[in-house]
DNA sequence: CGGACAATTGTTAGCGCTAACATGTGCCTC
DNA sequence: GAGGCACATGTTAGCGCTAACAATTGTCCG
C-alpha cells in the first residue's frame, strides 16, 4: 500500500517522550489552551517542528464530534458562477480553518440532494452548504432535517432556510431600468431553466420593472443557460423584430438571464442580419470575464461571487456558534458596454 | 450547538442490540464480509434500516487510517476545463466510494502545494491529486514525498510522476495541419501562460507540425489564457497583418492556445476591421460550450475532460491498489467551425 | 505561618470502530 | 466416534486523541 518507506506517522505520544511532558500537555499546546507556562510551550513546539509532528484528525474527529469539514453540495459547477463562487467559500472555509468536501449532484432530485447530506451527516460535517441547486433539490433542502446547519448559498432567497443570495430581482431591475431610460418601450425576456429559484427573481425584478413603469410585459422566452437555447431565442425574436416592425409592435430590446445566453442571442441576431444595438439591445447577467470581448462587448449585470463565497462561510461560521446571523443580499451592480444603445426615434425605418 | 432536537447518532452497538447480535457483527455485514449467516445479514440489515445507522466515518478512518477520501489540489477551478474535469473526478470518486476534499491554491507556488499537500495527510486521505497546477507548484509536485499516491491530472506529461493527461501536442498539430491543408503558409500562435506545461505543450505541437510542412516558425506571443490577453495579441497581430501585407510576409492564420483567449483575439480583429475567416483564420482550444457561438463559430480543439477526470480516479484505485497503471495520455479532436477558411489566392490584394 | 486558591501538569477513561483472537457449532472423514 | 476443519459468532484490545478529574506546586493573605 505504501511503496515508499513511509515513515509511519508519528503520534502525540513521541512528541511527548521527545519534549518530556505527557501527551496531554502536546494536545494542551497543540489546541492553544491557556494555562501552560510559555517555558513548555516553547519546548513542546519546537519538539513539534523538530518530528515534523501532525495530529491525526480523525482521532480529534472522533472524540470531539467535529471534522472542522464544510460539505458542499452543488450541481452546474462547470458553470461560471458556481465555479467562481465555490473559489471564494474554498477560500474562507481555509483561512476559518476549515476544510471543504465537496459532493456534485447527477441531478437536481430530492433523492440525490438528500443522499448527499446524508453522506456528508455520516461524514461527521460541521455544516453543508447548497450551492447552486435547482429545483427538487431545492425543496427536499428545505424539507431536510439535519444533525448539522445545513444552510444555502446563491439559490435565491428562501425563507425557510439561512440563505445568503445576491439579490436577482434588483439585478434584473437594474438592466430593465437601463433599457427603458435608454428610450425602448419594452423589454423582452430570456429566462433560465423554470426551475431555477435566480432565473425566477430575474424574472420577478424584470417584470416589477417593466409594470412600475406602466410598459407592456411581453411574453418570455424559456433557456437553459447554455449558448445554444440562447441561440434558439435569438432566432425566434429576430423574426419578431421584422414582424414588429410591419405591426409596429417593436422588439427593440432584450434582457438575458446569462451572458451565455446572451451570447447565442447575440450570434443569431447577427446570423439574421440584424445589428446590436442599432436594431436591438441586449443585457446579460453574471458578467463573465468574455463578456467584455463578445461582439459587440455586452452590457450586463455583475454578481460578485467571491463575496458571495465569503458570507457564506460567515453564516456558517455564526451558525456554529448558535448566532442568528441575518444576511443581507450581496447588490449586483450594471456594466454598460456596447450592446445597448438608444431606441431608434421612429419605430418603422428599416435597415 | 443543535437547535434542533438532535437525536444523537447511534452506533453499532445500538443496532446490535436491536438485532440481537454482537457490535462485531454488525461491523462484519457493514464492510460485506463474507462469513455471516445470511438470516443474521438479513436480521442486521433491517435493524440498520428500522434505525437509520450510518457508520461513523471518523472511528472507521482512526481504526484503518484510510478516509476513502481523494484529496483534490487544484487552482483556477473557475476555468472551463479544470471544472469539467472536477465534474468527471468527483463522479468516478463517488462510485468508486471515495469522496473528494478539495484545496484551492491561492498561487502556483511551492509553499502553497506543499501546505496543501500536508493538509491532506494529516487528513488521512488515501490520495492527492493534483490538477491543473502550473509552475512552481507543478516542479513541488515532482519533488514531494507523500505517504500517499501523489498523482496529477492534466498538467502535462510528467515521467516523473503518475499523470494523466490530453495529449496537447497532438491536438495542437491538428489545429495546425488543418490550417496548413487550408493553404496558409504558415500558423502564427498565441500561447498560454510561460509556466504552463499545456500551453508549453501547445506550442511545441504546434513548432513541430510547421517544421515538419517545412514552414517558417513565426515568434509567439504570450497570452494568460484570459480574454483580455487575447484582445491584445489581436490588436498587435491586426497591425502584422496590414504590415505584412505590404511586405509580402503575410499573417493569415493564427493558433489561439485556448477559446477564451480566442475569443479576445477574434473581438480585436474585429474592431480592426478585419474579416474572420477571410483576411485571418483564427483556430481555438478546448471547445468551450461558448465557442459554437462565437462570431464567426469558433474551430478548435475539443479535449474531453470528463474522460480524463474518470482515468484520474482509475489511476488512483490502481495505485491504492499498488498496480503500476500506465495511462494512455486522451485525444483531442478537432471540431471545424466558421473561424477557419482557405488561405486568399494572392498574398497582396487589399480589402 | 497555615490554609485557600490559582496555575500548571499528569492520569484516566472512552469516542466508535476494526482486527485479531477465542469460542462454539455442525459436518465430514477415516 | 474422535479428530479435524470450515463456518458463524462473540470477546478483547487499541487506533490517537480530548475531556474530566486528580495531583502538585507556588503564591498570597489573614
Amino acid at each position: 500500500m505504501l511503496p515508499e518507506g513511509a515513515p509511519r506517522a508519528l503520534g502525540m505520544a513521541d512528541v511527548a517522550a521527545h519534549a518530556g511532558v505527557s501527551h496531554q500537555t502536546v494536545s494542551r499546546v497543540v489546541n492553544g489552551h491557556p494555562n501552560v507556562a510559555p517555558a513548555t510551550r516553547e519546548r513542546v513546539l519546537r519538539a513539534i517542528a523538530e518530528l515534523g509532528y501532525r495530529p491525526n484528525t480523525a482521532a480529534r474527529a472522533l472524540v470531539t464530534g467535529s471534522t472542522r469539514t464544510i460539505g458542499l453540495v452543488t450541481s452546474h459547477i462547470n458553470q461560471y458562477g458556481p465555479a467562481q463562487t465555490l473559489l471564494g467559500l474554498e477560500k474562507a472555509a481555509r483561512a476559518a480553518g476549515y476544510s471543504l468536501s465537496v459532493a456534485i449532484l447527477d441531478e437536481d432530485s430530492e433523492g440525490a440532494m438528500r443522499e448527499a447530506v446524508d453522506r456528508f451527516v455520516s461524514q461527521s460535517v460541521d455544516a453543508v452548504v447548497a450551492l447552486s441547486t435547482y429545483g427538487q433539490a431545492v425543496e427536499a433542502l428545505g424539507r431536510l432535517q439535519s444533525p448539522v446547519p445545513l444552510i444555502a448559498v446563491q439559490v435565491g432567497y428562501d425563507p425557510a432556510r439561512p440563505t445568503v443570495w445576491v439579490d436577482q430581482e434588483v439585478g434584473a431591475a437594474l438592466a430593465t431600468r437601463h433599457l427603458l431610460q435608454l428610450g425602448h418601450r419594452t423589454v423582452h425576456h430570456v429566462t433560465g431553466p423554470q426551475d431555477s429559484l435566480e432565473a425566477r427573481g430575474r424574472m420577478l425584478g424584470w417584470r416589477k420593472e417593466l409594470t412600475a413603469a406602466g410598459a407592456r410585459v411581453p411574453e418570455v422566452s424559456y433557456g437553459s443557460w447554455w449558448p445554444s437555447s440562447g441561440y434558439a431565442a435569438g432566432r425566434e425574436l429576430a423574426a419578431r423584430v421584422r414582424a414588429g416592425r410591419r405591426s409596429g409592435e417593436a422588439v427593440t430590446a432584450v434582457f438575458v438571464a446569462n451572458d451565455q445566453m446572451a451570447l447565442g442571442l447575440l450570434n443569431a441576431l447577427h446570423e439574421e442580419g440584424l445589428t446590436v444595438p442599432g436594431d436591438i439591445s441586449v443585457v446579460g447577467f453574471d458578467d463573465v470575464p468574455e463578456a467584455a470581448y463578445y461582439t459587440p462587448p455586452l452590457t450586463t449585470v455583475r454578481q460578485d461571487f467571491a463575496e458571495l463565497g465569503r458570507r457564506g462561510v460567515q453564516l456558517v461560521l455564526a451558525r456554529l456558534r448558535g448566532e442568528g446571523f441575518h444576511a443581507e443580499p450581496v447588490m449586483p451592480q450594471l456594466i454598460v458596454r456596447g450592446s445597448t444603445g438608444p431606441a431608434r426615434p421612429a419605430p418603422d425605418q428599416s435597415a
